[in-house]
DNA sequence: TATTTAAATTACTTTTCGTAACCAGCGTAT
DNA sequence: ATACGCTGGTTACGAAAAGTAATTTAAATA
């Protein structure tokens, strides 16, 4: 009977979108490349790239290229994704204080 | 090359597992019955069991059953889980400020 | 044109989602 | 007793998304 806001949906949808937290946190950290990203974080390739164009045409983050050799392409925030900084600083803390040892068990 | 903080990565987990964003957003509206919130969520029931029962296995949210008839049960958030309000808020805020009528219309 | 390096895609399997139909328990009416 | 209505789920199954590994594209040198 409780109507949602349209916009919090949204902003929910795409913030609850696999990997897309962690890719945030790692970029809030400063520029980064593919292959960092793929290094740093547990996902694969293809939903490494699948997400990333999702973040750019959502315009959270930005796409550099560097013509050097060999070609080096930087991934950064824009204003709009330095903007979510606030809600992954949240998380961290709660984390901090809320999960515990027995949470990373993760004896499903 | 940058290691993840295990709680973090926990934490993002948990909520960006789908809809348990919008269920913690309806649950800070105060205490909520199964058929409430499958009418206000776009979420199957199947699936709004399955949450439920996750959220309630990490102790952010509580199960109580009242012998009435007919048989009620509500669902209320613990402290883990009403901890999470700043996080919630913080979507909101940031939901309000970047997330345009363009965004919405969402034509993928 | 062949080489080197990074970025991204394709092909294929496994997991998760979404819809709709179905079941359980309990109090009440017949 | 048994049949019904109400809440709160669960089951079955086809569709969609995720995971993995191998392959392809692309650009600057040589």
């Amino acid at each position: 009977m409780n109507q949602l806001c349209p916009r919090f949906e949204k902003a929910m949808g795409l913030l609850s979108t696999r990997w897309v937290g962690l890719i945030l946190f790692e970029l809030l950290k400063g520029a980064k490349r593919f292959s960092e990203m793929e290094a740093d974080l547990p996902i694969s390739g293809r939903l490494l790239s699948d997400r990333l164009k999702l973040l750019e045409k959502e315009g959270i983050i930005q796409r550099n290229i560097y013509s050097e050799f060999p070609v080096r392409i930087e991934y950064t925030l824009s204003e709009k994704g330095k903007a979510l900084e606030p809600v992954i600083k949240d998380i961290q803390q709660w984390a901090e204080e809320y999960i515990t040892m027995d949470d990373l068990k993760d004896v499903e």
